[in-house]
This record gives structure tokens, C-alpha cells and sequence, in this order.
DNA sequence: TGTACATCAGTGAACGCGCGTTCACTGATGTAC
DNA sequence: TGTACATCAGTGAACGCGCGTTCACTGATGTAC
């Protein structure tokens, strides 16, 4: 490969970053594609020679950001105890630090509203990182409780996204904290009891 | 009051409810001024006559809406023991009905998103309908947890809308009904064990 | 009661601005001989 | 190796379109005498 495709490949590279912060901190909408350009260091004229549409490039962003979020998210777990780890996520994802971070941070809570009304590819997009995540989870959980795995698995997926989305949402309020508490108090309640316990309801 | 006032009263409350209706399907973005006049039978140049601008709009129409969403998600439940009130709201706000239904659905899911990033006033908003829902979940919980109740109430309402924004993001595919049914289960888990077992873990 | 004027809810076109996208151009890198 | 030409990543201005907001105007309702 020559001088010019690597260059190019370069640039490639730091557009979807940059779009991926965007995505992170305004959302879809919020994400203009001369920021993003900006933010790679690049100016808007050179984007359609990087991606079709600014459709195509959110898709591939927002693979790339979930991605690296679940990455750090289930990082290092080999020195937990197994039946620690899936708090230990609850806990890395449910933290203040993950809703004030913006380089690492999920992007699923800036973007979920907007999925349903945009391009339908988008909600495909969703769909993977939403099963992927659950995935990753479900593989830390216990086995043999009244709730099958997989379900639980995204039962808590659903807690950690609705909890990180509604404390970003009330950042500067006193009900953002609380709203991460109750979260990691809730989680970890599912996450045990359902072993210790048969009865179905 | 003269004919004159009652009128304009009646294309307030028009306004209003067209806004609610628009939030609640597209976002606060989604919302445009003149399809919300439009959606009330009027045009866009008398918008601001009723209203100082579109922010004060989302405002007033976010409020609105959320009051009739709790209306409808805490209505006759003195029918219902009191042990199964929590899990009946539950039940009826994680249901594909309020997935999919466009008039009276909660428009938190469409607008947590972008409540962050738009005006700060919004921000103030959003907390005072969540403690509002969370303080009428919390009557239903039962208490003497090892969660305290507000803090039960809190996450399940963050279990409430995550599961509901995830379920409408991925509407048409099948993993929107196993949200669904996976933060059913979950709620219903964490409102129940946590009265049986006192382990704090 | 009737007449002349004032008020004001609502209209519809226009204004600014921002955004996604296009396009003629530039200049450095690569290729052919 | 040097020279002439081709390629192509990136630039920056322009184009269309949509949106929030403004504004001169209309016509029905209300008021004063």
C-alpha cells in the first residue's frame, strides 16, 4: 500500500472516532458531519469520498463506539470471581464516571430516541449492539434461577441503558446520583436473588 | 369570559395536545412548530400568539403529557390487591399496547435523548416528571426491602423507560418483544425478592 | 337598537440560519517512458 | 534518473431545503356612544 491510501486510511479512521465522540455527546441529529470533519482535523468537502451518506457513516460509527464500550466494559474480569463479575459491570456502567465521561462513554442512551425515527438501517444497527451487549453479559450470569439468562441478561441491559440515559438526562440535578444508585441497587438485587431463590411468582 | 377567550383557550389546549402527540412519536426535534399547529387545525403564523417560543412549547407539552401518562399507568388499581399494584403498572407500561400505541404512550423514551443537550430548562422538567412517576410507583412497593423503597422505585421506573425506549428503538424486530418481556420479568423479580430476603449481599 | 371604531385570534408569506450534499479546483503523490 | 502526465485526498464555496421566528394583513368579535 502506498503513501496515499495509508494517508487516507488515516483519515477514514479519524472520522468515524470523531463521529463516534459526537454520537456519544449530541446524538445522531447533534452529530453534523462538518464537526465531525472538524474533529478529525478534516473540512466537510472530503467526506462523500469517505462514506455514501451521513446514514452510512452513523452505522459504522456507532458499531465502532459500541464496540469499544463493551471492550472496556468487560475488560479485566479474569481477577473477579465469577460470581462477581456481572456487578462488576453494573457497576462500571452504572457509575458516575461513565455518565460524565464523554471519550469512552456508551453512546446507546444518546441515540436510542432517535433510532426509530431515522433510517430503518439504523434500527438493525441497534438491534446487533443491543444482542451483542446482552451476550457479553448473559456469559457472566448464573445459570438455574427462575428467570432464563438471556432474558435477564437483557432485562439488565435494559436497566443499565434506561439508567445511564435518564441520569445524562438529569445531569446537575441531585436525582441523577440517586437515579444510579437505584439502578446498581436493583441490578445487583436481580442479578442474586434469582439464584437464591425458586418460586416463580 | 367572551367567545373571543374561549376560542383561544380552545386552540391553547389544542396546541398542547398536538405537541404531546408529536413528542411523544418524534422527539422534541421531531416536533416541528408547523406540524403541531398543522395537527391542531391551525397555521404556523399563530403559534406565537399562544406560546414564547418552541422551547416554552416542549415545556408545557412535556408536563401535560407525562401527567396523562401517569394518569392512565396508575388508574384503577383499587380493583387490584395491593401486593400486585406495582407489578400491574409494570405489566401495563412494558406491554407491546404502549409500545406501539401512538395516542396516550409515555413520551419519555422520545425525549430523554435530547433533554441533555437542548434547552437546561427541560432538564428541570424531566426531574420533576420522573420523581413524580417514582413517587406514585413507590406508594404500590412494598416496604421492609433490603432496597429502600424510593431507591426500588426509582430503578424500576429507569427499568420502566430504558425498557420501553429499547422496545420502540427496535420496533419490527424480534428482539423489541423480548425487551419487553425481559424487563417484565425483571421488575417483577426485583419488586417481589426484595420482600422475601433480607440479605443486604 | 344601530353605527363606527377598536381589538385580536389566526393567516400566509417571507426572512435567516444551519445543515447535508455537490462541485470545480489544488497540490502532493504515483506512474510511464 | 529525469520529465511529463495521471491520479486522487482534501479544500472551500455554493446550492437546496427545512426549520424557527417575524410581520403585515384579514375578518370576526367586542365596545362606546
Amino acid at each position: 500500500m502506498n503513501a496515499k491510501a495509508e494517508q487516507k486510511e488515516r483519515s477514514h479512521e479519524s472520522i468515524l472516532q470523531s463521529a463516534s465522540r459526537l454520537l456519544r455527546e449530541k446524538g445522531i441529529a447533534g452529530a453534523r458531519v462538518a464537526d465531525v470533519m472538524k474533529g478529525a482535523g478534516l473540512t466537510v468537502g472530503g467526506f462523500y469520498a469517505h462514506f455514501a451518506s451521513k446514514e452510512a457513516l452513523v452505522d459504522d460509527a456507532l458499531r465502532q463506539a459500541a464496540a469499544s464500550t463493551r471492550q472496556s466494559l468487560f475488560a479485566n474480569l479474569e481477577s473477579k470471581p465469577p460470581a462477581d463479575r456481572a456487578e462488576v459491570v453494573l457497576k462500571r456502567y452504572l457509575s458516575a464516571l461513565h455518565r460524565d465521561e464523554q471519550l469512552r462513554g456508551c453512546s446507546l442512551p444518546s441515540v436510542i430516541g432517535e433510532v426509530g425515527t431515522t433510517a430503518p438501517e439504523h434500527t438493525a444497527v441497534l438491534a446487533e449492539q443491543i444482542e451483542a451487549m446482552s451476550a457479553g453479559l448473559e456469559e457472566h450470569l448464573p445459570a438455574g434461577g427462575a428467570v432464563p439468562r438471556r432474558y435477564l441478561a437483557l432485562g439488565l441491559v435494559a436497566l443499565m441503558v434506561g439508567g445511564l440515559s435518564l441520569a445524562r438526562g438529569l445531569r446537575g440535578t441531585p436525582l441523577s446520583d440517586d437515579v444510579l444508585k437505584a439502578c446498581r441497587a436493583l441490578g445487583k438485587l436481580a442479578a442474586r436473588h434469582d439464584v437464591n431463590s425458586r418460586r416463580s411468582a
